[in-house]
DNA sequence: CGATAGTAGAGAGTGCCGCTATCCACTTTG
DNA sequence: CAAAGTGGATAGCGGCACTCTCTACTATCG
């Protein structure tokens, strides 16, 4: 197909595929003259990835870019691919840092199964971490980090069932990859919509229990 | 205290400081004269909260500003006030719609205790909800929906855990509304961080366990 | 007392980002 | 054949979150 149909079939205008392409988001068609190119299924899939990672995950052009690397790199282990791609996913919130949060981080690491190799303060997930304690005790949350107890307990059974998800689907290496970004993109996205649910239902069943009383 | 202490204290520039007042959301200073004005700790709580609200929560300053309108607004029930804080706080993707999705998220609704009233088009969450589904399906990903069920009994945990923190920690009204803006905000920064880590440690652990087999 | 630094308020300017618009020399299609 | 569409490249645009600049003051230090 010709941009035209992708551009149809994708809902993204003609001149975004164009700008698309130019930023390496998007491999470029197969060249039958000097100014025609040919587009195939893959294209479409690939530019519907961009969407839902704009669109869903509200990631920048270049944080695309570099997940897309990440899908399109050959890496070994599983383990490795992962780490790519929560590197390429995640943003770190640039706020102040205080002593007292990198030492419950820590703790936490060390209560969680990640006390030997890791060096918190080179993960980014631990420093997002950090960001989020921090800005917690800077509004007087001083006790914040007592929720990441219960937090994570609900979230080993998630990502059991995420990992059995990706798992799951994938036929290929490559696929493995990109169930990996869709997953943790689309489960990120997921996760919020039904904790606001949850907490909707659950404020509510308070407030009946409390008039019943 | 001036805005250059209040600079001084927040960390943020007082350039900055003013643009906030500008925007309405930072309420004036007592004026001692013509070019003069006192703060004093309520403004910088308030100064810090925002810049939690931008650091972490990256919400617009026009968000922002619902948020505190939120806050300072009057409603009386706890249950009306999280549904502002749920209104102004969550940003609903703008992506194509399909229709299985939304008969699927009518479905889970049914499921989980919101039969009744509520007209799920217009209520923000099961539109965000409905984005993600019709983005997983674009993506080929059409049994994603299943995944909300394990989902949801890990978020119903997660809810009381933070309705317990909420009202533990409100000592006033207003109190109560900021502890949801900051309990939801920064918690779903934390449980997206705790999600990575969970991944990563339960692929190192099927890593090894396959190791052995 | 004067020199220096800081201030309120308001408008204009900046830098970045994600597109759009325009143009050209072509094909393809009806 | 004319009209519509295309690849490629460069320039432009609109929004956003600041940041700068300016004026007419006020506070403070030596």
């Amino acid at each position: 197909m010709r941009v035209g149909e992708l551009s149809k079939r994708s809902g993204v205008p003609v001149p975004t595929i164009k700008y698309y392409l130019r930023e390496g988001l998007l491999p470029a068609g197969v060249l039958t003259s000097p100014n025609q190119a040919h587009y195939d299924e893959s294209h479409l899939r690939r530019l519907r990835l961009v969407r839902a990672l704009v669109d869903v995950g509200e990631l920048s052009i270049s944080a695309v870019r570099d997940a897309l690397a990440a899908i399109d790199s050959s890496e070994q282990t599983m383990h490795k691919k992962l780490g790519m791609v929560q590197e390429a996913i995640t943003t770190v919130p640039n706020t102040p840092i205080d002593e007292r949060s990198v030492q419950e981080v820590k703790d936490f690491l060390a209560r969680h199964g990640r006390h030997e190799d890791v060096d918190a303060e080179h993960w980014e997930i631990s420093r997002m971490l950090t960001a989020v304690l921090s800005a917690a005790r800077s509004l007087g949350h001083d006790r914040f980090h007592e929720q990441l107890e219960p937090y994570m307990a609900a979230l080993e059974m998630i990502a059991k069932a995420d990992l059995d998800y990706m798992l799951g689907r994938a036929k290929s290496v490559d696929d493995l990859v990109e169930s990996m970004v869709v997953g943790t993109i689309l489960g990120d996205a997921a996760l919020i919509a039904l904790r606001r649910m949850a907490h909707a239902v659950e404020s509510e069943r308070r407030a009946k229990e409390e008039d019943q009383v």
